[in-house]
DNA sequence: CGATAGAAACTAACCAGTTTGTTTGTTGTC
DNA sequence: GACAACAAACAAACTGGTTAGTTTCTATCG
């Protein structure tokens, strides 16, 4: 990694932290370059604007946000306990997407032509077949659904916003009550396995 | 209703645009005098400051956000629907909550000491003791998943936000999807009533 | 008359983005 | 290893517009 790369990467660090923190309009340019240990020039020259800083900075951590969480064998339940982790690790990833709807993309999908998003339709999909989702519901809503579910408790919760420092034992009530909610509200109707 | 209280009025509703539009940082406290007829002078005068401002605006609105969808006989099917709806014809006021979330509180219960959440926790217990809902779920923990699992469309999804111009069809069929996966999720593992 | 409102100018800080002149690191050549 | 040539980085000042918050003085309403 040459020296440019470097400095790229630090404004981008940098950025991520201070725009999870305070959004576009709240970010600070100057300390984004005081905390990487850069000069606003070079912001400028490799970002053109802070908009466009805020642009890379998501563009970069969307692979992280879709892929750090697979989606495998039709398996939504773990699924979303998996997202429910991956919050309490990442709140900065979580506030960053929820800026971006906030702020860049108030309608409509928030990551348009994402092939990631395909590749867990195509997994719902064929849990439909195998009996395990219901095949009247729509795969892109079902998707929609246990996103939300997975939310709950998530740092843009409207009701209560849990974080890693909360007591464990409400942790593990939560994963498992949102295992067992997920797998109910999917589940085909006729097909019911209770706990 | 005084002159006084009409400017104060005009100011508060220019307000929750200004700020359901751009957030805190983002909000221009010239736009919302300009929006509301009136003068800076008289906004600082009546909220002192533009944080002051918003809590005014935001915990005038908190009212309606909780009570404009009643939850009563413990149905939390019909009630997410209702959600839905509400979401869907005043997206300003979820957006208020969202910034609210995420410049003013990013942690812990959005609304500390909110009475009408107690009420509807009371719904729930009650609900469960009838046997339509889960008795082994924490009904605070149940009233969390309800209401993310109602912004699975919401102007604050990180999926698909929707909005009221959107086709109509695609909403009745994610109100009925939303109203049996609600249904299902909290449903006791035993009592099973197939759609 | 007294409370409320208004227009407009003002301040003092702030902030995105630019410019300048200098320094440091990297790379290829002999 | 020495050295030139170039790219990257730096500090710091600067520009021009913006912004929250204040003040003054005048007008209007009850």
């Amino acid at each position: 990694m040459g020296r440019a790369e470097a400095t790229r990467r630090r404004l981008l660090d940098a950025a991520t932290d201070e725009f999870a923190a305070y959004g576009i309009a709240g970010a600070r340019v100057d300390r984004i370059a005081a905390a990487a240990h850069a000069n606003k020039a070079q912001l400028y020259a490799y970002f053109g604007s802070k908009e466009g800083l805020f642009d890379a900075v998501f563009r970069q951590h969307l692979v992280g946000l879709m892929d750090a969480v697979p989606l495998t064998g039709g398996d939504l339940p773990r699924y979303a306990v998996r997202l429910y982790d991956f919050y309490l690790t990442s709140p900065t990833l979580v506030r960053l997407a929820m800026w971006a709807r906030l702020e860049r993309r108030p309608h409509g999908e928030l990551v348009p032509d994402d092939e990631s998003h395909q590749s867990k339709i195509d997994e719902i999909v064929e849990a439909q077949q195998t009996g395990v989702v219901d095949p009247t519901m729509d795969p892109r809503d079902v998707h929609a659904l246990v996103i939300a579910m997975s939310h709950s408790w998530s740092p843009v919760s409207l009701t209560y916003a849990t974080h890693l420092q909360d007591d464990g034992a409400g942790h593990d009530r939560r994963r498992r009550q949102l295992r067992e909610a997920v797998r109910r509200a999917v589940a085909p109707p006729d097909a019911v396995t209770p706990g």
